[in-house]
DNA sequence: GCTCTATTTAACCTATCAGTTAAATACAAA
DNA sequence: TTTGTATTTAACTGATAGGTTAAATAGAGC
């Protein structure tokens, strides 16, 4: 049942008062109680969804007397956006060089099972 | 109840089958017992992620006498990417640059109270 | 009309998720 | 040592997710 770091991450994005969150955090680090005040729902919950976001790589966690203040943690981010990097062919790049971009991966993927020649 | 698209997406993204599927129709349209293939579980199993997917706006579905062909279609995915670019400031620049982007933030949620010249 | 292939629907099961309230913990300050 | 503030843990609940098997649907080709 050892769900990959990118699902993790999905699923912790997938909420949006998690996002909610995030997007806080991007003014800077702050305390729990600051960071549930927009929001409905009990202290609780926050701190659950907190967790989640910390066991997704998404926060970090500091310790100052009896405050947790918590912080954006850009890595697990990245991660995302590095995925995405497969797929923004499909939209940034005219048809044509789309196309090429298609010859080149199955290429590819031929080479590697020949595991041939490695130009860089 | 009604959730958002980009919790949608994010959701759909957060399943490792799911991504994989995606990953497949990087290479072209394809059938669903073709896209079921790679792996272990049941076709129904499969169906049901592709309804998700579909659902998410990651694909569309064709229709070719018996077959339901699926193809990739960007736009959630350009909207991940979108939702990102609020994120992409703190792997992408120097801190120092980072400093101005908050300065800059802020600044933008004043003007906004104000509802002040609209320069662009 | 049958029969084969592709795919979906239905009914079900189990685990996990997002929330709740009440109680526990951690530290500060008086 | 009591009190107050910040936060978490525990125990519970209802809804949803992801899988299963068995049956239904859709169209092609005889």
């Amino acid at each position: 049942m050892t769900t990959d770091q990118l699902s993790t991450t999905f699923s912790a994005l997938a909420d949006p008062t998690r996002r909610a969150i995030l997007s806080r955090l991007v003014l800077g680090e702050t305390s729990v109680l600051e960071l549930a005040k927009p929001f409905e729902m009990s202290l609780p919950a926050v701190s659950k969804h907190l967790k989640v976001l910390e066991h997704a790589g998404l926060i970090t966690r500091g310790r100052e007397a009896q405050w947790r203040p918590c912080k954006l943690k850009p890595e697990s981010l990245k991660a995302v956006d590095g995925w995405l990097e497969h797929y923004r062919h499909f939209w940034d790049e005219p048809l044509d060089r789309l196309e090429d971009y298609l010859r080149d991966i199955q290429a590819k993927g031929k080479k590697e099972k020949k595991n041939g020649n490695g130009k860089k």
